[in-house]
RNA sequence: CGGGGUGUGGCUCAGGUGGUAGAGUGCUUGCUUCGGGAGCAAGAGGCCGCGAGUUCGAGUCUCGCCACUCCGACCA
């Protein structure tokens, strides 16, 4: 391709409205075109990329064994009615009418429509195991779109699904899946961690996630360099620490008017936050829960929600919090509750002496208060969120480090939530009706390009690894008015077409450092500079990602690139 | 959903106290240049987000709306 005529602007400013790196040199580098927040074009260098992340992707899937499909992304509303999701995606999901006012949604994920392709057409056990996928447009109304592609609201997602017999199967069908992953993404040259996930309220035995090493991501990663645990902060599990030896003293009321929160106690009592526990009341799906963390700890919610397989969990409204307590809010504690209510105490909790918590009293706190003596908790769990140094929940042994991360994959099993809801039955050796056993896998197609750039790139542009790069070489001309340049660049650029690489040749009347900027900003791997050595029949080869220029004879660049 | 910010040529932005718009960059043309975003000169390009209102007169003031964006909350 000629640059002359290739459909591109790339821009010397920084857009106004991208924040992260990725998000800015997509545009700087014209790969993409916003149409409106979270929605995206790809002009034809950003859509090359995009076509060569798909390819790996399928290249892999299908060498795994799964088959590709394609489903509609306008989806009739029966389907999400009968999983329940037609309600519990709210808002996020986009909804039209036909003209006959029946509904409709986009597409936001196809757990449905595979379920119901494969129930009408696999009777049998002898016909399964089966792995379906395809790579599509998917469309959630998010409530806030961030980063360009990473959080669109149209997005392009590979989503595949498996169909086994058992458990067993499903295991198998899962560590396939979880190894075309691993495939797919060191293709791609990207840095990552697989991390244990939160299986949500969808249930299932197991969930991990492909996490993209990078300071802008979204999601928290906890890890363990001493076994190599890790796990999203969400999931993160934290350890009992040891009983306190403390003897117990006598329990103690004591006057703290005004102090309401944690940092107020500290300063009013001069003591620490880790002698403190604070009791934070929820309101789970219409009941009020009191839960006990450690006065320097975070609950997790994600984690209570679990527990108490809530629908819905949120704070309780501070008039619940008065009727509980009958204190303002600010002063509760699990001693002589107005209202016998849940308590929940994390497992850091359980093992603390002699210390205090709210006294259901305003302006009051209790102080020597002890599990056993002056309260007896309903249940005690792990319920707070891990932190750095947190002693390693698997081994036992190293400590907890934290890092930022892009949830670029996400592999499930499922189980059998939607084979049940929609009636996805196989008949066994015996005749028997069975649900089939599912999973779920999903890769980020649109997302995944974006966490490339934030893992490879400078000052400069882009640094694509050579998989995914639009164009493998570029040739630059540094003087288009010369023949003995011109020629010789031409040459190799009809010898490089010939044996089918993907070459770019600068042949703009530009200056050279208008081309050498461009180069490095849509950022193509291998550089070819014809110029001052351009009689002799040599030319300058350059690496985008390295700093070393070589001059070479034109025929040792042809090698070089492959020839 | 709560709180903040911003909407002015393609892009980045400037436009005290109201008087119908500027710069840089990009684009076009010419000349001079030509190895890391050249110089000079001449051009093209703007319902100043939308709608009301105040005013003789609104980019500027008032009200409403919309869009974009940041922080938080939320998120299979």
């Amino acid at each position: 391709m000629r640059v002359s005529g290739l459909f591109l602007s790339t821009q010397r400013e920084v857009p106004a409205d991208a924040e992260i790196p990725s998000h800015q040199l997509m545009l700087r580098a014209g790969l993409i075109r916003k149409e409106a927040s979270g929605i995206y074009s790809f002009m034809p260098l950003g859509f090359r990329v995009y076509r060569k992340v798909e390819n790996i992707i399928r290249e892999e899937m299908d060498k795994a064994g799964a088959q590709e499909l394609i489903m509609p992304a306008l989806l009739p509303a029966e389907a999400y009615k009968a999983s329940g999701r037609w309600d519990r995606f709210g808002p996020e999901m986009f909804r039209l009418h036909d003209r006959g006012g029946r509904d409709f949604c986009l597409g936001p994920t196809h757990e449905e429509s595979f379920t119901e392709a494969v129930r009408d057409n696999i009777r049998s056990y002898k016909q399964l195991p089966v792995t379906l996928y395809q790579i599509q447009h998917k469309y959630r109304d998010e409530k806030r779109p961030r980063f360009g592609v990473m959080r669109s609201r149209e997005f392009v997602m590979k989503d595949a699904y498996s169909f086994d017999c058992d458990e067993a199967g499903l295991d198998k069908s899962y560590i396939t899946m979880y190894d075309a992953y691993r495939k797919i993404f060191d293709r791609m040259g990207l840095d990552y961690t697989v991390v244990d996930a939160d299986s949500g309220a969808m249930g299932g035995s197991g969930s991990q996630e492909f996490m993209v090493k990078s300071d802008v991501g979204e999601d928290g990663i906890c890890y363990c360099s001493k076994c190599g645990y890790a796990a999203n902060e969400e999931k993160a599990a934290t350890c009992a620490p040891a009983p306190s030896e403390e003897e117990m003293k006598d329990i103690e009321k004591i006057l703290t008017p005004d102090a309401k929160t944690i940092e107020e106690l500290v300063s009013f009592l001069g003591t620490t936050p880790d002698n403190f526990v604070k009791t934070i009341l929820y309101n789970a799906d219409g009941e009020i829960v009191a839960v006990m963390v450690r006065g320097d700890r975070d609950i997790n919610e994600t984690k209570l929600v679990n527990l108490l397989a809530a629908n819905e969990l949120e704070l309780a409204a501070f008039d619940d919090v008065e009727a509980v307590t009958g204190a303002k809010v600010g002063f509760a504690g699990p001693v002589d509750l107005k209202k016998k209510i849940r308590v929940i105490c994390d497992i850091e909790v359980a093992a603390m002496r002699n210390f205090i918590v709210g006294a259901n009293e305003t302006d009051y706190h209790f102080k020597n208060v002890n599990i056993g003596r002056d309260f007896t908790p309903d249940t005690v769990a792990d319920i707070r969120s891990a932190v750095e140094g947190d002693l390693c929940p698997k081994c036992k042994e190293g400590t907890m480090s934290m890092a930022r991360g892009i949830e670029v994959g996400h592999i499930f099993k499922l189980g059998t939530k939607y084979s049940k809801a929609l009636g996805c039955i196989y008949l066994d050796k015996e005749g028997k009706e069975n649900n089939m056993i599912m999973g779920c896998y999903g890769i980020g197609v649109s997302r995944t390009m974006a966490a490339v750039i934030e893992q490879h790139h400078d000052d400069d542009g882009i640094i694509w690894p050579e998989g995914i790069a639009p164009y493998q070489v570029i040739i630059i001309p540094t003087k288009t008015n010369d023949e003995t340049i011109m020629n010789l660049a031409e040459d190799i650029y009809s010898k490089m077409t010939e044996a089918g690489i993907e070459v770019l040749i600068d042949d703009r009347n530009e200056r050279p450092g208008v081309k050498f900027k461009d180069a490095d900003l849509i950022g193509i791997p291998m550089r070819i500079t014809v110029g001052r050595a351009a009689g002799e029949g040599r030319v300058e080869v350059k690496f985008r990602n390295s700093s070393d220029v070589n001059e070479v004879e034109a025929s040792e660049a042809l090698r070089m690139a492959g020839i």
